[in-house]
DNA sequence: AGGCTCATTTAGAATTATTCCAAATATTGA
DNA sequence: TCAATATTTGGAATAATTCTAAATGAGCCT
């Protein structure tokens, strides 16, 4: 599924804002992004770019990913230890990640409004992962 | 500055109840933990830990703090890319990265206390990280 | 104390994740 | 189209962590 016209204008205009250029390979790394948002790392997204684009290089995902993060089109996501994820919503939400199946779930919660910080720390982006077991892993109680 | 006495034998308890063993080396590097609460990394902790105890190793270090993080004396602490940081801060508490000065700040809040999480989800441990300015970079509008 | 068992330490190798590099190529604006 | 500059590429380099195998050490049983 190839990226949308919509899509397409509005990564054209958000990558030549951040100063970068349009390229057919961020184009390709932002629809694989958008086409299973299951918080892929940098390997997979390099993975599934791979076949619709067999020449691509792990360094240009890496840029890619990169320019995508600097335009606000996809935000890094880093989940303890291991590779770093990236996800395309780019809506306030945190991320749920399952102890059991190592899922990660986009949850809807603004996680830093209203929260009392000390004086004079100014706050620019919150970051919360909760820890613990989804759904279906608690129903099962492995 | 050794342990006190009261660590002592706390870091013991706690050890062998999560059945791992009393060595000097884990007993020195969650001392070492103790002076400085900088979230210093792995390797910053080798450093440290190396002045009173040149023979100790870097593997020994990265099992002194695993063994240190699972029996609950410490917290592994991930902030974006790079090395992982140890706290062994233990009180409910989030962290504040400054992105200016780039050191980091425990902040006392329950991050997750009251979250409305959706039905099913079973959290078990929150991981808040503010990213802003610190008091002293913020008003310095550097 | 002596011996057994198993955890731990150690140094270094191996692995993983990411960044860097320099040359070739592509994109943009004039 | 041309020049200037950003980007891509493959591979090398780096950073962070984990693994490995041998030596050591601790606790337990007799």
């Amino acid at each position: 599924m190839a990226p949308n016209q919509q899509q397409f204008e509005y990564l054209n205009q958000r990558l030549s804002t951040g100063g970068f250029r349009f390229t057919p390979q961020r184009e390709h790394v932002y629809s694989v992004l958008l086409q299973k948002r299951d918080h892929p790392t940098a390997e997979e997204v390099f993975i599934r770019a791979k076949r619709e684009m067999p020449d691509i290089s792990m360094a240009t995902v890496y840029n890619c990913l990169d320019a995508l993060v600097q335009c606000g089109l996809a935000r890094q996501v880093t989940l303890e230890r291991g590779a770093a994820r990236f996800c395309p919503n780019m809506r306030e939400h945190c991320h749920f990640y399952c102890d059991s199946c190592e899922k990660v779930f986009d949850i809807d919660l603004a996680a830093g409004a209203g929260l009392p910080l000390p004086k004079g720390f100014q706050p620019d982006r919150f970051d919360l992962t909760i820890h613990g077991r989804c759904p279906a892993c608690s129903t099962g109680k492995k």
